[in-house]
Order: C-alpha cells, then sequence, then structure tokens
DNA sequence: TATAAAAATTGTAATCGTTACAAAATTAAA
DNA sequence: TTTAATTTTGTAACGATTACAATTTTTATA
C-alpha cells in the first residue's frame, strides 16, 4: 500500500480505505486497461472479503472526481486506465489488447453552440505482434 | 420496401429477406444511431412476428459486410449507423443524444508495425438544445 | 410439381456485465 | 462509550446479448 495514495485521495476529499487505497494503486501501476472482474482477479488474493460492488462503486467514485478515465469497446466491457493523460487507444481485432498511442492532433470541430468536455479516439487493426504470428 | 435495397444485399450475397431489407431500409432513412430495441419497437408493428434474435444476427451479418457500422456507448448498449462515410459523433452528456459531426483531420498516427484498419472518434459535451434550456 | 436439403427466422433460456438494495462492518463524531 | 455516518458486502434484480433447438421459408433436385 503506497502512501502517497492515501494522500492522493484525502486531497479529493475520499476517505482512503484499504479497498479504494488498493483499487486506486492498482491502476497505478497497471496501465493494461482492466475490466472489473480483472480488477476483482487480481486483488482478491491480498484482500479476500473484496466485493465487486465495492470496485464498482469505487470507481465510479474515482471518475467523478477525474482520478480515472474508462471507455466501453464493443464486447460491452468497461475499461479502466489510470492515465488521465490525453491520449488515444489501439485495440487489436485479433489478440484483443488495448495499447496507449499518442493523441493525434486535431483541429477543433465546428460545432456551433455545442460545448465540447472530452473526445476519446479508438483506432483498430492488428498489433505488431500478432502480425509478425501471422507469417 | 425498397427493391434498391433489396438489389445492394444481393450484390454482397445477402439474401433480401423481408426482415433483412427492411432493417437496411430503416438504417438508411434513420440515421439516428438506433439500438435493437428501438430498430425493434419500430419495425415490429409491421413485421408484427419480427424477432430479436433476427435483428442481431441480420446487424452482424451486416457489419461483416461492412454496410453498416456500430459502435458501443458507455451505457452498454450497441449504437448501429447505416451512414458508413468517415465521419465523427458527438453524444451530449445531458440528454444522451448522439450528433453526427465532421471527421477532424489528423495525422495518421506513428505505430511501427501496426495495421491501421478504422477509427473511431467520439466527442462529449453539451449539444445546443440542452445548453439553451440551462440558460 | 413433388420432395428433399439448405437457409433463415423465431422464441426461449442462458449468460454476463452492471446496478439496486438492505444488512453488516467499520469509522468518525459527540 | 454511545450514537451517527460512512463504507463494505452479498444477494438479487436488471438489461443487453448470445446460444440453441424448433419451426418456417426458400432453394435445389428429381
Ligand atoms: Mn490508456
Ligand atoms: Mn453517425
Ligand atoms: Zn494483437
Ligand atoms: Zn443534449
Amino acid at each position: 500500500m503506497n502512501t502517497n495514495s492515501a494522500e492522493i485521495l484525502r486531497e479529493k476529499g475520499i476517505s482512503p480505505s484499504v479497498q479504494r487505497v488498493a483499487i486506486y494503486d492498482y491502476l497505478m501501476t497497471h496501465f493494461t486497461h482492466p475490466t472489473v472482474d480483472e480488477i476483482f482477479k487480481d486483488l482478491s488474493p491480498s484482500i479476500p472479503t473484496l466485493s465487486k460492488t465495492t470496485i464498482y462503486n469505487t470507481l465510479t467514485l474515482f471518475l467523478e472526481h477525474g482520478l480515472i478515465d474508462s471507455f466501453t469497446t464493443d464486447d460491452n466491457t468497461a475499461h479502466y486506465d489510470g492515465n488521465v493523460q490525453s491520449h488515444a487507444h489501439f485495440q487489436c481485432s485479433q489478440c484483443g489488447e488495448i495499447y496507449d498511442i499518442p493523441m493525434p492532433k486535431t483541429e477543433a470541430p465546428q460545432l456551433e453552440g455545442f460545448e465540447i468536455n472530452g473526445m476519446k479516439v479508438f483506432y483498430y487493426g492488428i498489433c505488431e505482434k500478432c502480425r509478425k504470428k501471422e507469417i
């Protein structure tokens, strides 16, 4: 347990329970865009009483405070991302892995009267690993 | 029922059943990014025996042939789009409506060894209609 | 046209991610 | 310590999607 994580949560007015700190720590060290299930599987051994509901609640709480990001892939599961800096994603259609990639430079869209608060960019294709397997 | 739709399906090697033509027609005249449920509700009156399974099967078939596009929003429902030309989307966080917007010009990302086949761009914010309500 | 085979549709049940909710446990306040 | 507030937990409910077998429709063959 990282004492720094507890401090960051406290700064946001979130009391740093064991579960919350564990989940936050997890996302700050695993930039694999995990699902709730993956977080649960990985944290369960060290927190045997951990409930999935707590993970859902905690992630929603973190999202509301802008501590993390999330996105939903076409397999209808939410993925969570401890990296809140602007970046895009690439998902391999073969192995499903989601890679971080730099956010491409774009000109702001002309949307008269619309207020834009965020943007998500997703690329699809075949990753290097899978392309090498194909040969 | 549009005879042209049937022809387009036939060209792709898809036998144009009543159901398939109706679903294709629907998507070619309703660019509202409907869900399966919305398609079902709208087509049920004219095709009373229509089954949701058929809609799911048909949409998957159309997707495989590149006749339509789809995307999943954060409420974990798939939306379907008869417009397969390159464009981006804007979802209003207030009313949930999804707008078509022009695809912003971007430089291709530098991904050594990766094969890029597609790109999805999603903007979030408040739409004009909702902003006017706020005042 | 009659018959058989193939394709498409349907309805129901199962699955899976997520949410609702109330009880139990923990923490903070008085 | 006693009480109140917060957090966690487990179970049940929910909703979108998928699996699957039966039925219907279409196509091919004789
Ligand atoms: Mn990321
Ligand atoms: Mn669109
Ligand atoms: Zn891959
Ligand atoms: Zn709106």
